[in-house]
DNA sequence: TTTAATGCAAAAGATTTGCAACATG
DNA sequence: CATGTTGCAAATCTTTTGCATTAAA
């Protein structure tokens, strides 16, 4: 077997492609040579690559690539709904001193994060089709949303896509 | 109501505070000053807070604390299995064009994060306490592990604490 | 052609490191 | 008293920004 599984089949990118062009189109973004190469890559990314992964990758096809060509256009594809972030939103590193079993609510807009307790949750069992990933060490969920704090100072309207996004 | 909820109770702390004086003792490290006062700054916080939230939060109470001491404390409480980060370990930001319903597994050691589907996963309803901290927008699972390639380099033995750490 | 996007270089932000002074065990 | 730890300053690494050039619509 290869060295990076494909998260997506080959045939299947090609829909992703249309889906990207028509959304840049209904957002009035252009669909650039390097957009298209970045949003494939990590398409066909089996990990979860950072920027700079893409970088490589994507460079590998286009030679004159920049590297902050590659951040814009990933903020640009997560604002236009495309991909999203794993873990909170362009946080630091943030630590934990709570050691007994739990699951956290993080906020989407500041990225706080708060936790709850809940003895279903403690009990969830990952599927076996896990165990071909690593060995298992803990399981946790995590509740993705707004915090009441955004919640009241997002003076009101559109929460939808469009702007660019309130990057830093 | 006060402005920062607390995540563990006043008498809870002096327990933790017992144990960080074990756990330093049996691991020969020395217990300051500073290293106390960040671990209760952790430990009080409802939030879980970055390193600049805990050099802020401390710096009320030790004036000439630097920012380097509480990034390096914190590492060292991190190694010593006192507190934990969230999200994968010291990652950079990562994306997913994965936006169908999924999960995720997260090595511990390298960060590298694979998805995985679960029918049963997919149905979790957070619990009603929830509701308190904010709207609720998606619900996923993470599960922590070590994975194949991970597992298969490291060596051998000991994954026990004590060594400094894998620090980048 | 009009306007947005790219690439470059420099800036800014976050985290780490070398080293002399200092505190803990 | 010996050694690990701190604070400072400088170094690194990651991500962002200003601007002239280039490419999409």
């Amino acid at each position: 077997m290869g060295a990076k599984a494909m998260k997506i089949g080959k045939p299947q990118i090609e829909e992703r492609m249309d889906h990207l062009e028509r959304v840049c189109r209904d957002a009035g973004v252009k669909l650039t040579h390097q957009r298209m190469e970045i949003f494939r890559e990590v398409a066909l990314s089996g990990d979860h690559p950072d920027a700079e992964a893409v970088f490589l990758g994507v460079r590998r096809r286009i030679k004159s690539l920049s590297l902050d060509t590659v951040y814009r256009a990933l903020w640009l594809l997560s604002d236009l709904g495309l991909i999203t972030t794993l873990g909170a939103p362009r946080e630091r590193t943030r630590f934990d001193a709570n050691l007994t079993r739990h699951h956290h609510f993080v906020c989407s807009e500041c990225g706080s994060t708060r936790d709850f307790y809940s003895d279903e949750f403690d009990e969830l069992r990952a599927p076996d089709s896990v165990k071909t990933l690593g060995r298992i060490e803990e399981t946790h969920v995590e509740v993705r949303g707004v915090c009441r704090a955004c919640a009241t100072t997002e003076s009101s309207s559109t929460t939808g896509r469009k702007g660019k996004g309130a990057r830093r």
